[in-house]
DNA sequence: TATGAATGAGTCTTCATTCAT
DNA sequence: AATGAATGAAGACTCATTCAT
């Protein structure tokens, strides 16, 4: 039975989002192969998490795209972006952990991309005075990232209801904590 | 030579907030220490991260006492909380990403005595019409956990400057992203 | 396209006779056929030497022959013999290194054919004085193959011309290093 | 218990001379020490046969020192560095098949220097007129090793006496197959 | 017949942990 | 009390081999 590498990727993600140090056994087993077929398919753990990592940052692109983040208004473009980044936050949180995502030039590159795009719309929403400009445009993405990897593992806990979580992200990293009319 | 477990215990924050992979060998290194010396004072890597736990409670209770959050403004309340946790990010980001930390009574009732704590504020703020109501306390409050886990993790990879850390993170999270006055 | 187990055989012998650590991988790839058609070929890598062990039978078993080493004077039929071994010499330095090349009554009785021949034409060269006997003629055999892999592996790695080869060989084995008429 | 490295060295070059392919679990159970030891003192496998290399070159350039072969009669000088090196025959027969033992700059320049000291011997009986001058000397040197090689296997295999060894190689290597005095 | 895909078995290697001094 | 030495257990990786197309 052929297994395609996607497959692989998949199962590998979604354990791995869960058991971050998940073994290499227990990954295939956990995709239905042995060990030696998932090493024939990635070279070896390293190998294996930047294919997730590659994976991520397609997944985020294609979000980007679909959620055309340099049309309209910024905070409008901020939620698309969350509802399209919302699905996949527990894996998200997971390559948020690694820190051997760097590894290669091409790795570096898109993630660079990625803040970039990210980037760019924050600083749009600076420049039309919608976004704050006393918060530093890397630290709000900073914060954007934490707060979906956040909202994944609440999530994942059940703290937290996956029909709240856009809802709760956009809101606090959009509006605080603090009410707005206060009595 | 005595080695205090004091002394271990900070060697180990420092060098696992940095390397959360970090072997007992490299932070018996780090602490100038031979590995078995390293488990004489701790049953086992377990215990380490336990005891590393205890610590992490013991000086968030402290915040937690020092800054008096019961009292007064709750807004005020949670910047004082904010700048006392602020100089420890780095080490509860750590703490923040431990899976184990639960595993005993003693430790879960800790953490929970916390989370009481902290909910306590954000509850009473919530009653007093300060905090926003359509968001749980308990989005709030893991909010509140990542974004101090994530400022530590800004400040260590030179993101974010250290002074700058607690302003950013209590603005966001208290007044979000969006400008108040919009043009 | 058809493969001839021969054609095999061959890329076999001349990888081996280089790496003798070659992987099927790296031999089928040599051969230019899959893994799995070498194996079609071969029951296994046991199966594979031992084939490659009957094949150096065989080539030594036809330069024997060809050689004629049971005519005429001793000396001439072992330079005839050496000039026999010396275009294959790589490869029989690689038979010479392995050791399971004993492994069937088959196979044995190849090699004693072998050895039952050199040493006919050893203890024939002795008996008629031509060569030393205070020297054993199993150890004659022996440092006769030696000196043969010796120059297959000096020729592989360039420190002996292959012209030079025969010549040096038959030489010093006869010969010996020391000058006939020294000063 | 105290497991000297020297006492790892041997029993592996023991082992090893024996059994090329033999594991690193045979060797360090051949040393009476576990897998995890050997590792402690050699880094890995191949770590372990460079180590090895260099008790080669060590124990191969103690005797040269001893025989002094660079004095006296080179006939007589040869025999006594074939004294030397035979009761290490078998373990420089192992060494003689490893082909990454020039891996390092220290390993290579140690085969260079042994090399040099075998050739100058060599070379300086050819300038006395006691060797012959048709047989190159990288020639020469090979065959010597691979004399030496042989006899530790001829050893090993039974074929011969080990204390005939001595008297086999330097016979065959400095006079040759050939009767002197032929009927 | 030839091969891409899959695998079991074995090896190397690294840990956390224990022991003897 | 401290440590160098030793180890069992567990994980990564490789290889020869088999299977399904």
């Amino acid at each position: 039975m052929a297994v395609h590498r996607e497959h692989l990727l998949r199962a590998a993600a979604d354990l791995l989002s869960r058991r971050t140090t998940a073994s290499m056994d227990e990954i295939a087993r956990a995709a239905g192969v042995s060990r030696a077929t998932l090493h024939r398919h990635f070279a070896g753990r390293d190998a294996l998490v930047l294919a997730l990592g590659e994976l991520g940052i397609r997944q985020i692109e294609e979000g980007l795209d679909t959620a055309r983040i340099d049309e309209g208004d910024p905070t409008e473009a901020l939620r698309r972006l969350l509802a399209e980044a919302m699905p996949v936050a527990g894996f998200l949180a997971f390559l948020y952990g690694e820190n051997q995502l760097y590894a290669t030039d091409h790795m570096d590159a898109g993630w660079a991309r990625i803040d970039e795009r990210v980037g760019a719309l924050v600083r749009r929403g600076q420049a039309e005075g919608v976004f704050r400009r006393d918060l530093s445009p890397a630290w709000l993405i900073d914060a954007l990232y934490a707060l979906i990897a956040a909202s994944g593992w609440s999530v994942q806990d059940g703290r937290l209801a996956p029909k709240d979580a856009p809802h709760m992200v956009a809101e606090l990293l959009l509006g605080g904590a603090l009410e707005r009319n206060p009595r």
